[in-house]
DNA sequence: CATTATTCTATCGCAAAACGATAATTTCGT
DNA sequence: ACGAAATTATCGTTTTGCGATAGAATAATG
């Protein structure tokens, strides 16, 4: 179980690239993704956000605290992703009848409009990445299911 | 290929849930790596950064150009994330003496113990966030190959 | 070989965005 | 009814990436 020991290095190494390689590709998809969203003049968050509310299950509706969850970001932050997508016009802020404490938050014509763009773009380009995504992945858990030695 | 054709926007409804879960399980992802990075007192980035140095491939070396590819960043950006980190004392420059424009980014002893913390901390811990990438992926990967109607 | 173009790194001011701390309002528990 | 918890909002701060710009080294061209 030493560094020293040249296979023990090579399998770390091993691991070390199929990481990296992983998150290089993770770091392409969110830049293709960041890219096509600013071409239609939305940041990404405010895409992902009106993602998050239209892919909303029946049972939950979109208050603060849910879109916070789901985006992982802070109550405030996301109150203030909410604030700016409210300001672009692409959301709106509803107070819920049985819990006046809670905003809901939904989409407008406009947002629902860009949304759907925007997914159809992704939808249409997305394929080869996800193609990459999964063999990194495939490589990641192949690498960390050798607990080493067992290198051929 | 209406909208207000129930068939397909169900179709599209799958297809949009699909990649809202395939983002979240990635921003839990994100999440995770960023937490157990901190929790060693080192930012996501400059771990991302030691990563790409290590995973280098014997071929090439670590210019800031070669960074800011793998890194997805423009140069200055890689610039300023490198000085960080040099500042941290995770790595150091040495200038090329074949190119002397060019840096070359290095670990430091610091850098490498550090770096290799954080590797075995995400490998012990990332499995189940694989299953669910892996998943969410194919999900999506079946909605979008799926030219609508052919819903089951 | 001289001169122009290109490449590479660095600097600086700016803007976006997330966070922590704090507060105000509403609802819940007892 | 009253204190505790939950929910959203506000504000100042920090981090970080970017564009514009510059300076030095190398490559290309005549």
């Amino acid at each position: 179980m030493s560094l020293d020991d040249p296979i023990e290095a090579n399998a770390t190494q091993t691991k070390l690239r199929s990481l990296a390689e992983f998150r290089f590709q993770m770091r392409k998809f969110l830049s293709f993704s960041e890219i096509a969203s600013e071409r239609c003049g939305v940041p990404a968050q405010q895409y992902q956000l009106m993602q998050v509310i239209a892919a909303i299950p029946e049972s939950q509706q979109a208050s603060i605290t849910y879109l916070a969850e789901r985006m992982i970001l802070r109550h405030n932050s996301t109150v203030e992703l909410v604030d700016r997508a409210e300001r672009a016009g692409l959301v709106h802020r509803e107070s819920d009848p049985r819990d006046m404490r809670r905003s809901l938050v939904k989409l407008t014509p406009l947002g629902q409009e860009i949304l759907n763009r925007l997914v159809a773009e992704h939808l249409a380009e997305i394929a080869p990445l996800c193609e990459h995504l999964i063999h990194a992945l495939r490589e990641l858990q192949g690498a960390v299911e050798h607990p080493a030695g067992q290198e051929i």
